[in-house]
DNA sequence: CGCTGAGTTGAAGTATTTCAAAAGCTGTGG
DNA sequence: CCACAGCTTTTGAAATACTTCAACTCAGCG
């Protein structure tokens, strides 16, 4: 095993998204099966090039993963972060073709489950269907809450919604006491998530920590001083965002 | 039968969405398990509010959808819309509150199939269960565009792309010739679907007319003059797109 | 110790919004 | 048939949020 190696991100700071396994819930046949098609990937990996034709439903075990399109001119849109325990299906309408480039951002693992493997596990265990169902759920809510603030919100909200966003799916206590939380990207990559420059992502985020809102250390080290604060910039009641984004623990 | 009133928009323009029946290819078994949920709706009606519980799959027989998301101030981002054909499930994480607000944008009619129902149709009828996994891979892959171009693109290029995505959906033959179509929104809707102001758009609209690109009649009837222009500016492959976002017909 | 990549800050430029006013259409009632 | 109200579109001018460019700092690393 080299889980001692993986649950530890590049900068040696236990990160709490890998520290317990978030298929748990799950029956133990569905985890014999994800650890069966396991592959380990390193930091900066690509696992899929956007259009390209893909036969298998992405099964996320530990590190995070980056859903990324781009633009010719080279301006690249993050569409979502897919962390431990969730699943990617990255099939556009002809059921072949990526919609998505997927990207490793730390090192991890995941299983690659191929279409029919999936379809037929599905089929024989109802627990995987409703997982599937659920996260499908919560990547929806996330993605149309994220979508509303790039075409309507200023980059301060977007920001602080974004942070509140990892902040919940990391699974930090986020509703009281002061979370704190590490986030494995630089201002850039933080940008083209939120469809920000990396300059204005600095100075966003520099003003929020003179406003006291944060406390930020080396590198995407982030302390929440003033949660609602932070949730009153980014325009969400915190309670139900958790509801709709947060896949619901058995 | 009051289909023809509904196969013609409150303009009284046919509309092609709803000249054919996109549901053609599927079995009448089901088929018919659609009509007999089948229920009219009428333009500017609310089929559903953000953060209601929600307990039905919707099947849109005919008419136009929008799905929105609105912030305390009164802003409205158009997360998609959803045409004849299409299936919406609009349910977050916890597989009951809905993540966007559902509004009639025209006359039409949709099948509304509580959760169990659909449950044990999808898992009967093979069919049903692919059309729904086509139909999400178009989702998907259409509000991934729209997200990179929400966040990196130009007020230009974010209509242009809209315009194409509406063409293509609409079954427009959109590769050669100068495809015409009507889209029943203001140019309100259009920006809050795009995230630009209605004043913006009317500006870039205008700009594209008198560049050649378009021309456009009364109210959103828009003939393409130039579809590799407007392509250019959208900056997409067409015939890949059409792909990606076209759930493939039988 | 110098290199590299990320973060920070200022200044200038620009795309888009907001505000405001007018014009066009559509339906309604006299 | 006209007048009027209400809504969408159009256009101009001023305001602004964000980007781009450029220079500098800082930490990690060979």
């Amino acid at each position: 095993m080299y889980s001692d190696v993986l649950f530890v991100d590049k900068n040696g700071k236990p990160s709490r998204a890998v520290a317990s396994d978030p298929n748990l819930e799950l029956s133990e046949r569905v985890r014999n099966a994800f650890n069966q098609h396991a592959r380990p990937f390193h930091d900066g990996a690509v696992i899929l090039l956007e259009n390209d034709e893909c036969h298998s439903v992405f099964c996320v075990l530990e590190g995070w993963l980056s859903l990324s399109k781009s633009l010719d001119e080279g301006q690249t849109q993050i569409i979502d972060f897919a962390l431990p325990g969730d699943i990617v299906d990255p099939a556009a309408a002809d059921g072949i073709t990526s919609s998505v480039s997927i990207e490793a951002l730390t090192d991890g693992s995941l299983a690659a489950m191929p279409y029919a493997s999936w379809e037929r596990m599905t089929a024989e265990w109802p627990e995987l269907h409703r997982h599937e169902h659920r996260l499908k759920g919560a990547d929806q809510a996330r993605r149309a809450e994220r979508m509303l603030r790039l075409g309507k919100g200023t980059a301060e909200m977007r920001v602080a919604y974004a942070l509140l966003e990892f902040c919940i799916r990391l699974g930090t206590v986020c509703d009281g006491g002061t979370p704190e939380f590490h986030i494995p990207l630089t201002q850039q990559q933080l940008g083209d998530f939120i469809g920000l420059s990396s300059v204005h992502v600095c100075r966003t985020m520099r003003r929020m920590v003179r406003n006291g809102i944060l406390e930020m250390t080396d590198h995407m080290n982030i302390k929440v001083l003033d949660g609602d604060g932070l949730a009153q910039l980014a325009a969400v009641d915190r309670r139900a965002l958790k509801g709709e984004i947060l896949p619901a623990r058995a």
